[in-house]
DNA sequence: ACCTACATTTGACTCAAGTCAAAGACCTGC
DNA sequence: GCAGGTCTTTGACTTGAGTCAAATGTAGGT
């Protein structure tokens, strides 16, 4: 198969960070034996237990992994972005995926099987530095989370409207700054942990304490302070 | 804390899982850079947010890793007995440990530099793959760990006797069997996520309810279909 | 407009589990 | 043997948060 100017598999690979330094020649090889598919909204990309057959890389739209918990709730890991890669730290333990990934909105991804990764690695071992890297900070994401376990749940949203507040504006993070929800409040209600009635009293909680202000999904910071506060003590 | 160059080191990097498969000089060049430490009982060997600057592995003794939660609790994250490496995923991201480390009892551990790992995966790409496979185990572990606490403490109570019965003594898997705790209740309450009054409530259920028997430290399934019954059901 | 599906909020109730307090068991060193 | 420490258990109390139920809002799709 040619690659063409304007394949968009190689559109893709070349916007991940994490091929980010790879020669056009070994970005063409990946290209190659990669495949791009369409998720309609609600479609299970992979599901936990499924055999691990390959990475994926965000090419469009909104996904989640997550992890069902015996009683039948789910738990969110992570929300998924374009050009973020997923499941890469699936390859190399077990056979299977620890956890499920799902679109929330329509999405493309583009599948990369283990045996492209396992050649690259072996040919550059930046690349293994880089995996590495990543899957440290899972690692590190994860035991976070397991902290935030302990706090009260409007602790946990505190700190949660803190850390998105910081990813998407850092240098406006004041009292008056703004923060958009990625996701609506269901979903987000799974990713701190806890179920949407919770959540809901919980924003009703900051709210009514004048720490921030609610419109749909659009939050106003009104004192930062007392965030903070709040998302550092139970 | 004393910190000695040994011979000894030599050996417990042989018996390393993690190191399998290193030729002798391999071995002996790391050897040579590589300390062997005696940590007292109670000592920390890093604490959550020190330099990462090199990774270990235990020589003898008994440790955990743990984080300490927002309201003072501390959440085990991981028990480490002679042979196994820890902190070596620390190494490849942010410049800090994400969790503290601390000896149960006096132990010995055999710090190895990051420069020293380092070279070697350039060297050696199959070590490259045990570390991401080391790295993925330890991903799915804290899945695992963040989807149990949707459990109610007894559940996670069965869980975690039936993965040590299952690790202890894998053949002998049945009514009958025994399962000796490898950490005193307290830990145990911590690597569960709760206290230890709580845990002790549920060892009493389970007493109660003629699923196990206790003694000390020696507990007897006495009812393992009710066992595995509620380490799946809430 | 209208209908259906989904998202959000609020109230009422219940319960698991944490806190505080205290007692007993078990070591270890003096 | 005794004193001081840690570990474990039990009781009484309090509360955060999940469940059930219902009302309201919102967005598409036909």
């Amino acid at each position: 198969m040619t690659i063409k100017r304007t394949d968009p598999v190689a559109d893709v690979l070349r916007s991940a960070p994490m091929l980010s330094g790879l020669e056009p020649l070994d970005l063409q090889e990946l290209a190659g034996m990669a495949l791009l598919r369409e998720v309609p909204r609600g479609q299970l990309v992979f599901a936990e237990g499924d055999e691990a057959l390959g990475f994926f890389i965000c090419a469009g739209g909104k996904l989640k992994v997550f992890k069902t918990t015996p009683d039948g709730r789910e738990q969110i890991l992570h929300f998924i972005f374009p050009g973020e890669s997923f499941a890469e730290v699936a390859l190399f333990t077990g056979r299977t995926y620890p956890a499920s990934a799902q679109a929330l909105e329509t999405s493309r991804v583009v599948f990369i099987p283990r045996e492209g990764l396992v050649r690259l690695i072996k040919k550059r071992t930046d690349i293994a530095f880089k995996l590495l890297a990543g899957s440290a900070l899972w690692v590190r994401r994860l035991t976070d989370l397991i902290a935030e376990y302990a706090k009260a749940v409007p602790s946990r949203l505190a700190g949660y409207l803190l850390a998105e507040a910081l990813r998407q504006r850092p240098t406006a993070l004041a009292d008056g700054a703004r923060v958009r929800l990625v996701v609506n409040k269901g979903e987000l209600a799974a990713h701190l942990g806890t179920v949407a009635e919770t959540l809901s009293r919980a924003f009703a909680r900051l709210r009514d304490d004048g720490v921030i202000e609610v419109e749909e999904r659009e939050i106003t910071i009104k004192d930062l302070a007392a965030l903070r506060d709040l998302a550092s003590g139970p």
